[in-house]
DNA sequence: AATGAATGAGAATTCATTCAT
DNA sequence: GATGAATGAATTCTCATTCAT
């Protein structure tokens, strides 16, 4: 079952190749120190080659961020869908995420750090993205309202944002952990360990469980 | 007792004059955006004028960055040195921040987005200056431990990234819940609101009190 | 009596539709906008075929500007062989030139517009080709000047430029009336009323022929 | 008395300086030829100077058209204002046009050849100033029907823009007469003989005085 | 100290042409 | 002959910073 033609099929390896490349040259300078003339050199093509897969360099990074976003909510979509407690799907959206940029760290720096440096990360469009995410929390939280496991005066809204605002906390931790400026510092950063301090505050509060 | 000469104090006020007009613009514009003709127009001198108190652009945006967030910890850590109870300190740190930012939104709003499209972000000064605020943080959920308020187990080199990550969400919310992105949503944001949450959640947890 | 094979056939339709499919995008998008992909588009070929006709873009303009003024060229040659009267071939060459321009507008556009927009212009191939066309006046002019027709003094060479420029000025005229700039004007632009104004003035100036 | 300040001389001494390399620049190379850095380096500025007084390389065609055609045009209405002759008028326009461009051959070039070669060519602002030049022929003309000098049936409308094509036709030959296109060809250009050609066929025709 | 004109390095993007298939 | 993906040279304009006045 052959579904793309041999050159659809070139198409693809290519745009996937500069895209990888862009990704890894993203991370390693930062995207506003990153020339397009890199991302071709490091993709082996020449620069012209790139704009026939991208408008632009921003479109570079648009299509990073959508491509990989996508595919984490995806897949985290893909996992509550069978889970009934509220609490497990929490824990399952953290660990989907935990997991995914533990497999692809340069994903967490550039989610982390660089989209913020373009101004794409104010576009509607990577607004209502990360609204996709936070939606799905919302959707546990309310759940969990309803099915009386969680207060009933939490502010869904305002909880979404503070446990988006959390779990990056913790993923900046991590990519700080290892950059430069903190590498001299003794702490270890356990991203699982982490996980679970989070779970733990957010089951119970800092408080202990008594 | 006359600390400044008068010529020392017309720098000082000019030197102010130019911090606040780049603030302004800063916030109007973005970093990356805000031209230094434009700065030192809306402060009302010439462009050569500001290279005698700032070395470059950026430094403008460290120095705006150092003084606003230095006020920021040391009034944190005076109104906290009264108080024993780590509860009420969380609680007095948190107001604080919230109280700062209300005073002065474009501050909130520098530092929630346009810090990090400079490269000044990464640096070991700006690490350290939020390790301050961190480390803040962690001694009173240090203290707390050791008063046996707070759970044995919890990592507080963790729970303070926790923390300051969920509070970020917060203040993020809020900004951009009058961008235009987000406006037509009915969802009217109160940070006074968003700060009870906050504070619940890390109470007791999502689940209710009781 | 088969002068072209089957393929050859082929390979001329193919010529002259990429040069129909030029005209039309030359006159729609001006020379410099022109893009190659365009043209190839336009006349349903790739564009690497286009260059199996053509060695180049400018190649192709010339090749249009070298056929269609040929065409021009040859037509006046054949209509003013046959009349005697040097007035009668100079108003035989007006009409045809305005009778060519006025069943091909585009074609208007393009010499009077276009063709200066390329580095052409200047070539020598084309400065001759237009001085054939010179040369063919200059001809009439010294035919008159002989018979008698016209004044003794008369320079020739002056004159050819003059009504050449004259006819110019007509054309301009007309392809500017109908751009936007001038569109609102209520004069309305005739070209034959204009040729016959350019014929009075030739014929005795200015001033009224009593 | 003095006008301008010291800093208002030298930025007109530069803008000056600027428009003049400009000038012998387009000229040498052609304006789509002519790039930015050579103008700067003719001029003796770096390229950003260049942007201190003109927006763009277009604007730098733009300003030398409007600056040389304005003192063209004014310097014609001042000439004309004291004659009544329409025929006299018509002679001092165009030895006023002849003169100029003999005292400046580059400009002559420019606006002949290369003016066309920009998309500025086509902008209202520029057709309106060619405007104003017509316009004054027109005036010219229809002082000479009301007075009885030209004939009753002459279209104005029509005969300014012969006129002015004619015009331009002479001062094609005299710049391409030294080309190197036709360099070689022994006719020797007369721009007075030529001048007065054009006088006596509109004034007579092509046909002889009597 | 203040000025602001001058600087010039720096970079994204276009598009005619080529050539492997 | 036809294709169209790949090429990469080539160029304008920006703007933080400098420095002569």
């Amino acid at each position: 079952m052959k579904i793309f033609s041999k050159s659809d099929q070139r198409a693809i390896d290519k745009r996937t190749t500069i895209l990888n490349a862009a990704l890894r040259t993203f991370v390693k300078r930062g995207y506003p120190e990153t020339k397009v003339a890199e991302i071709a050199s490091e993709a082996g093509v020449a620069e012209g080659t790139l704009y026939n897969y991208f408008s632009s360099k921003e479109d570079l990074l648009l299509a990073l961020f959508d491509e990989k976003w996508g595919g984490i909510i995806a897949e985290i979509k893909s996992r509550i869908s069978h889970l009934s407690d509220p609490n497990r799907k929490l824990k399952a959206i953290f660990s989907q995420v935990v997991m995914m940029f533990r497999k692809n760290r340069q994903l967490a720096e550039l989610f982390m750090v660089d989209i913020k440096q373009s101004s794409i990360f104010m576009n509607n469009y990577t607004i209502n993205r990360i609204a996709e995410f936070l939606d799905i929390i919302e959707g546990v939280l309310e759940e969990g309202k309803s099915k009386g496991i969680y207060r009933k005066d939490l502010d869904t809204r305002v909880a979404k944002m503070v446990i988006f605002g959390a779990a990056q906390g913790i993923l900046l931790s991590w990519v700080l952990s290892e950059s430069t400026a903190v590498k001299n510092q003794t702490f270890k950063f356990s991203l699982y360990r982490a996980a679970k301090t989070l779970k733990d505050i957010f089951k119970s509060g800092l408080v202990g469980e008594k």
